[in-house]
DNA sequence: GCAAAAGTGTTCTGTCTACACCCATGT
DNA sequence: ACATGGGTGTAGACAGAACACTTTTGC
């Protein structure tokens, strides 16, 4: 069980790459191709290089998996127990990322996939905690600033915007407190367009201009209390 | 400028130390002994052994500068520029640390010494910037929980409480509004003795009692402002 | 008796929460 | 005309912010 002091350290980047798809928050999930957990899922990551620092490590790995860039990324937390990587000492750094699946070109498919959340398979590593640690930090970015709209396409409606929000925060929010608050959010701005012939009444469509991610000053949605 | 993709990474923690020592925050540095940055002043750290976990090394790093142990102790943020040691690839797993000043043994006295925040001298490496997130970062826990009951002694005053608030954050803070908020505080209770000859009115002593650190439970202290 | 710090309440204001009905459109 | 989601306001509770004087002690 003990390590020889002898072997050496490996640093990788992992990456929780949340999306909404189908009413549903999913993570990006890659079927392990060889041992160690071969078969199981698990985030996607690669080593970090030497010539890069490590935003510029997660961001690659976000863009071989995803073909995005220029998205939402944070680094999470780094996770560095001895025995999380049987048979070696691998460091990874943890970082997640927000993006909307319609930007995805997923380079693969057969090992390459979206899964619920809330409904998770077998994952290798420490993984299931390294997910679990990044939608605790979404849901606290997201009472913090409208971080949301990195899901929502450019041009939304306040109800998507809901939508997201709920699926996110997985619970019910009151629609007019919800409406009152968005609205007096900086950078929502609302177009002179509407939804169009979708069978009911046309919704106002919105988007986001000149927002700070990652930034405290754009308080956002905390409490508004649902069912 | 670029490095060879041969060379190897290697990964150390930091530790940022912070206390209260007269009137004013403070962290503790190290005077380098050897280039690179010989003579500059560092915060602590170490190598992390193949046999130890993060945590485990930030709490050695800790004790073996300080001699103390069981202490308020987060990881803070990972640093990994290519170019923050000069011709090393070494990336480091920052953490910070609250001590009170009268549980320390410094191990050595000449090459380790205390300095206030807001005057620090010339830092080696990326220090600066990680003592800099270290403050953002206690600040924020500050308004979440209790924290500062790990700079005071274990018997206080809410005058000596206020006071650390203050110090951390950097404001002064109205006496009403924050007792008011403090005595509202889960854990915090009061003895039925008070300060003694001091030449002045005695103050009623205090001390905390089952306090969960790092939880945001205990939300406390946000925006009593002062002057 | 005076200097120095301890201790103590109230009012105002803004924000969060709960809650129910009418509107515009497509079919 | 009806089904579907879009859109709207108000009242009560609670927390933060501002603010000044009296009390207790040592000297």
């Amino acid at each position: 069980m003990a390590f020889s002091e002898t072997k050496t350290h490996e640093i990788t980047v992992d990456v929780v790459i949340l999306t909404l798809q189908d009413d549903a928050l999913k993570v990006l999930l890659v079927k392990r191709a060889n041992e160690p957990f071969k078969g199981k899922w698990a985030i996607p990551g690669g080593y970090v290089r030497l010539s890069e620092n490590l935003d510029q490590a997660a961001v690659r790995v976000l863009k071989e998996r995803t073909s995005v860039s220029n998205i939402y990324l944070e680094q999470l937390y780094t996770f560095g127990d001895p025995l999380r990587y049987p048979n070696a000492r691998i460091i990874t750094c943890a970082y997640f990322a927000l993006v909307r699946t319609e930007d995805i070109n997923l380079t693969t498919t057969s090992d390459l996939d979206w899964y619920k959340v809330s409904d998770l398979p077998a994952l290798a590593f420490d993984h299931k905690e390294i997910i679990e640690y990044a939608l605790k930090r979404t849901r606290e970015r997201l009472e913090l600033c409208p971080v949301a709209y990195q899901l929502l396409q450019e041009k939304f409606t306040l109800t998507q915007m809901q939508k997201s929000y709920e699926l996110i925060m997985g619970k019910s929010l009151d629609k007019r407190n919800f409406r009152k608050k968005a609205l007096g959010t900086s950078g929502l701005i609302k177009l002179n367009e509407s939804t169009k012939s979708c069978s009911k009444r046309p919704a106002g469509l919105y988007k986001f201009e000149n927002i700070e991610l990652n930034s405290k000053r754009a308080q956002f949605i905390k409490g508004t209390k649902g069912v």
